[in-house]
DNA sequence: TTCATAAGTAAACAAACATTTACTTACTTT
DNA sequence: AAAGTAAGTAAATGTTTGTTTACTTATGAA
């Protein structure tokens, strides 16, 4: 039997992700993608089931998956509060900052209903990336030192920044210069971190 | 002269947001949304230009404006900071639950090319809605209440853990009870508070 | 009351869409 | 070396897309 050959599979995915970030997910077509990535459409049916199913995998393997592995590289549900944050939060900064296409796409899991679902039904399935946080930020509000909030909440005033500053990061096409540097970065960082301590 | 029939135009308004809402951008047709309005395509043609057109309007017009007109009601340059923030919080919070499927196309500013470009540029020719609100900030910063950080720093810290609670908030369809209560919307907002402080 | 005119409609247009059919190619196993 | 098989292709499928054409309707001005 021929085997499947891996870089066609990788074309697809990476092309379709730079589709996406420059056109929109609502101007990628399965004709373009199969044009750009230099294969015939049916080969894409060959690796998906449908669009469907090739943006759901797309969404959670090739973003969520990597992105949850990066920020949690080297942090550890028993570091200090500030410390903790910290790394997460410059992890999440180098990843996307070395993958601006997958964050094009996760932009689209707050708003695309096909992906929200699979972010969604993700989170609830996989025993949850979020656990390891979801400790730490447990054993900081046990021991007293931030307020208790629901997870969500949490969720919402650590990490929604972050994703916004680097949106903010890959905006500085018409700008004079780039405004979110890393000083900004960290600073904001530490503003977040105070907010939450008692 | 037969006068324009504003019911037609609210109609298509009301139901491209539902759609948008339910089924998601890419699943909005010109086609889909006359049917759903009860109208002939053309008639969509005689209010806007295209497809990008109406698109545009809607989210410039009818989410963004609406939105804008919303969160600056009783708020005063010259507030008190912790009063100015919560005044801004308890403004965005309370059109949002008044505007979900607003709030859906609101998602997509950030995620879509094509919304994301109108809200770059609205920004700048506008004569910029932040104004107030930038004005709020300085005088804050000037006066030391505050850290110093880059205007879109502050939008980070301070706006985008309300977006993200506002969406956790309509998320409780599959969950046993409402998490973003008041209480948890009006504690969140605090600890950003507290974050900017100096 | 008539008439000019833009609003509105139903039906159609070509182009683009997701997906499939019929066929060829390349590799593993025997 | 031959055969079996899934990977891969080119071209076509019927459907849906955004938009337009040709026509009808309703209304304010004369």
């Amino acid at each position: 039997m021929r085997p499947k050959n891996l870089e066609k599979e990788e074309a697809i995915r990476t092309i379709a992700l730079q589709i996406i970030a420059e056109e929109g997910l609502e101007n990628l077509s399965m004709q373009k993608l199969a044009k750009a990535a230099n294969i015939s459409p049916r080969t894409i049916y060959i690796k998906y089931e449908n669009k469907e199913d090739l943006l759901i995998k797309l969404f959670v393997d090739e973003v969520l998956g990597a992105y949850e592995k990066a920020i949690l590289e080297k942090f550890d549900p028993d570091m200090d509060f500030a410390e903790g944050v910290k790394r997460l939060w410059t992890n999440a900064f180098r990843y996307f900052k070395n993958n601006r296409h997958a964050f094009a796409l996760m932009q689209y899991g707050k708003s695309s209903p096909l992906l929200h679902k699979a972010y969604q039904e993700r989170d609830i399935k996989e025993g949850d990336y979020f656990a390891p946080i979801h400790r730490f930020l447990e054993r900081n509000a046990k021991a007293g030192v931030i307020k208790k909030l629901p997870q969500e909440a949490y969720r919402a005033i650590l990490f929604s920044p972050a994703f916004d500053l680097i949106n903010e990061y890959f905006e500085f096409q018409d700008r004079p210069k780039q405004v979110i540097t890393d000083k900004v970065f960290s600073d904001c960082c530490e503003a977040v971190i105070k907010g939450l301590l008692k």
